[in-house]
DNA sequence: GAACTAACCGGAGGGTGCCTCCGTTACGAT
DNA sequence: ATCGTAACGGAGGCACCCTCCGGTTAGTTC
């Protein structure tokens, strides 16, 4: 590793990196993740070589904004595990994680779609989300509120349909989440 | 209504109608439903201004294709009532449909967001669907198979995000699919 | 504080795609 | 065959993409 690489990062850039990225956060919620570049620099209030040196493609701005999503519902699954208790985490988590997607307008859907699976970026949040979902999932099972042969990748999966569905009719999150939740339970 | 438009159209306009449509389709599979117009225009041998004059907005193409599908997920659901017995009719389709989106590499639902919820093609495109879905719906329902309270609504949701959740995993269709619908089952 | 320099900036320019305009062409009626 | 007009389609202006390279600045050393 060159000393080029161990040198912190300098101050105008740490700066201008994360008002690209605030930047970008608005402009994809407004726009969709494929608001113009030149215009998330002109807010950003740099050149669009800047842009182009902090995040080489539209997909590395796309990813660092979906990294900061996964972080946040990441954050929650560990944060509800402490306060619910008997295997309510896991509904509370989906419900959170519905509720998350509809105020961000389908943009954290819109960017996992982008974001080529094989990337390491997406092993890694990957990595990250499974490890908070099978959190909660492992505190349901031992509760008894979800069957056995449910799998992490089942949950996420069924986790990310619920969120898709319910975008743009957040009311009926609730009785679609509890429909779920049904087929979750260990059967008679 | 005028004149013109009870004439019927020229055969070089509808010859030039459908081959736009048809590499459209091609295109927006290949490339995704942001696939340049210029080169739709091109693989189907017309002038961008054809292109512009048959479909207005990048938007009209899309609906155009989103019809298509449509239609055929219709058509498969009341081939299904005709062909299975004893409520399987609805697993039938809630499982085509996601094989037909497994195979469309996710377009069906990507032309479902772009599409204005409020404009008369989505409300035609969802009378449609929710005709059909009301069909093996309530076929499921008479069976027992499906809990009475489960509206057409859910259920188009419901299959909706089943598709999304298995676009790029249909080997999990399977047992997603069952979850599901051990959710939508009476419970005891 | 001065000097040095590597990191950083940012706008011009060429390329692509969007979309309209208007001269040209082909279809259908007579 | 002729005529009217619906339909065609490519040029051109604009926005955005993305790279290049001359200029600027932040941070380190003395």
């Amino acid at each position: 590793m060159t000393t080029a690489d161990q040198r912190p990062m300098r101050a105008d850039a740490r700066r201008n990196y994360q008002r690209l990225l605030d930047e970008a956060k608005v402009a994809f919620l407004e726009h969709g993740a494929d608001a113009p570049l030149e215009d998330i620099a002109r807010r950003a209030e740099v050149g669009i070589g800047t842009l182009y040196r902090h995040f080489p493609t539209r997909l590395a701005l796309q990813a660092a904004v979906y990294q900061e999503q996964v972080d946040d519902l990441c954050a929650k699954a560990y944060e509800l595990l402490d306060d619910e208790r008997s295997g309510n985490a896991l509904a509370a988590w989906m419900r959170s994680f519905a509720e998350y997607a509809t105020s961000r307008r389908g943009l954290m859907q819109t960017l996992k779609e982008v974001i080529d699976t094989r990337s390491d970026l997406f092993a890694r949040c990957h990595d990250e989300i499974r490890g908070a979902a099978g959190a909660v999932l492992a505190e349901a099972q031992q509760a008894g509120t979800v069957r056995p042969e449910v799998t992490v990748e089942d949950l996420l999966r069924l986790t990310h349909g619920l969120s898709v569905a319910t975008q743009s009719a957040p009311e009926t999150t609730e009785r679609l989440l509890s429909y779920l939740l049904d087929g979750l339970r260990p059967q008679p």
